[in-house]
DNA sequence: CTGAAAGCGCTTACAG
DNA sequence: CTGAAAGCGCTTACAG
């Protein structure tokens, strides 16, 4: 262990000049002779001083320190392959603006009042959300208390406009059951999410839009909803294989519950894409790996990630001034779409 | 945005007390009188004060923060699914000891330096480091500087003893091939990743151990070397299918791998587990849900987070004196293994 | 270009 | 049980 911390004032002495200037050197204010910063410089590097980052906080305004929560459920599976890259897009952008990330996975029920706190007590300057549900209450209150926060992906309706990212679901959606619908389908089913998640309302509407425009009223029968996970997917297609006139397509909110759509149906020795097609949302690494390859719809994680972190450091100086971001959801076609 | 923010001096004149008493309420000083308390108490409620944990910080000694270090390779993928339970874990502990995780996620190659600062400018007690290559500095860098720290997997040979945690990797890789070796299997071949992880290194000793048990060489021709990915998987086995003898058994380092492996044996109409047995590595959650399903070895990775966690609380009082700790690997039998 | 001093918001002996 | 005061390690007007 180092013995005694140094300080500033220690550096100052050594440096044989005061505090303020160690300070001004810190901080590369021009107001010093080129003189004196090399050899306070010098004086910092021989006795390897960093100044500490939370007295500086003291003084100065900003903490530089952002906080990401994403609340989950227990036995979710769903997320394994966003989180990565969502981080991975987040830390890229703030790296470069020497933020640092707070990391807080939040297992439901969580406490809002609890997170606020790194809020209130000055840790973080913000939030970023990933992972919330439509009824969650905290994009609410941080609304409420003006505390700034960035959503990826939509949340609450009561909210008129606030800060978030997000892929457009709906056009992809609409994409997916489009290309069913030029290939002929007309029973096409829905295998909808049970959870609370704003993009799965989303993929709905663009199902139903699509379907409209081919003057085709969604059938209930065909939609079922189910958790979003393969076991979900396999319970849900095994429904629907069981009914009169089963759909001939298939799209999932969902690779894993595509895949365990497949499952089902390969079970009951049904070809895919020749008997049913299937279109899954995700584009995991996994779909271009399995029999027969599954289409899916892709979103821009990582990307994502980006435009949330460019947002809040947005709106960190223009709390009223702010676009909400779209990214586009794309139609990946593979051997299971037919 | 709040006016302007309130603090101890604000709340003190307000109350009628003293700052260090209302510090000693804060702090749950058992040296206030109940109804001093109860009046400070009152004030901090109706005014909505938090305290400032910088100011805080700045007195006090630990930082109640510790930094999560992720280095990886762009374009990875073998760890998606390990993240979120080994956050998930870390996270469970560290709430209950109210500390906080700052997170990095480092594209390689990164710079050691620019994150030991988060130590040596005091915001951090320390760090905990996952996906770490046994050639990293980083590891070094920290013991050298006595820097508090705990890695999530084994690190570098050059390090006598530093506090980490790890599956039994070997043991893990030990049982699936004796479970081949018992029935009857004599050619089995191991799909090695090509990364610097020590956990590789592991697996390859587990399973030479196994066959050294029933006198059986390890044949450089069984010995594929490949990314951990499900296109390495492929490759690798596409090579093992082409030899003249070819294997009847495959381990692979990886389910990714055992996937890609699985694709490549299908492809060429030979059959699972019938002509080849095939078990991988890491238990992902498809791997009961693919056609065959697919055995393999399970780490108990939310228990390792967990583990790491306390291992990290412990060495911050007693920083010699520990125990790395091994967390159990576990072969789960499905219908590949034959 | 440089320094003395006040201030950021807390905690903690010390004295009573 | 309570308060006055020093101190944690910085930054930043202010004066020169």
């Amino acid at each position: 262990m180092r013995k005694v911390k140094i300080n500033i004032r220690d550096i100052a002495k050594l440096a044989n000049v005061s505090v303020a200037t160690v300070s001004r050197v810190i901080n590369g204010s021009p107001n010093v002779s080129e003189k004196t910063r090399k050899k306070v410089l010098k004086i910092i590097q021989e006795y390897d001083y960093h100044p500490s980052a939370f007295a500086q906080k003291l003084s100065k305004a900003k903490t530089q320190i952002i906080a990401l929560l994403i609340p989950y459920e227990r036995g979710f599976i769903l997320s394994d392959a966003f989180f990565p890259p969502l981080i991975k897009g987040i830390t890229e952008i703030l790296d470069k603006n020497e933020y640092n990330i707070m990391l807080s996975m939040l297992e439901a029920p969580y406490i809002p009042e609890k997170y606020i706190q790194l809020y209130k007590r000055g840790i973080v300057d913000g939030y970023i959300l990933a992972n919330v549900k439509k009824d969650d209450p905290f994009p609410e209150i941080l609304y409420e208390e003006n505390i700034p926060f960035v959503s990826v992906g939509k949340v609450s309706t009561k909210l008129k406009k606030y800060p978030y990212v997000d892929t457009d679901n709906i056009k992809g959606a609409f994409d997916a059951t489009l290309y069913f619908l030029e290939k002929g389908h007309r029973r096409i089913a829905l295998l909808k999410g049970n959870h609370n998640y704003s993009f799965i309302q989303e993929r709905y509407e663009g199902y139903t839009l699509a379907l409209k425009k081919y003057g085709i009223r969604p059938d209930p029968k065909l939609i079922v909803e189910e958790s979003l996970t393969i076991d979900g997917g396999y319970k849900a297609m095994k429904k629907l294989l069981k009914i009169n006139n089963p759909p001939t397509a298939v799209l999932a909110c969902s690779d894993y519950m595509a895949i365990g759509a497949m499952n089902a149906i390969l079970e009951e020795n049904w070809e895919i894409p020749e008997d049913i097609s299937i279109i899954g949302f995700d584009d995991l690494y996994i779909d271009a790996r399995i029999e027969p390859p599954l289409a899916s719809v892709r979103q821009e994680i990582e990307e994502m990630g980006k435009e949330a972190a460019k947002l809040f450091l947005h709106i960190l100086d223009n709390p009223t001034d702010f676009e909400p971001k779209i990214l586009p959801a794309t139609f990946i076609w593979r051997r299971s779409a037919g």
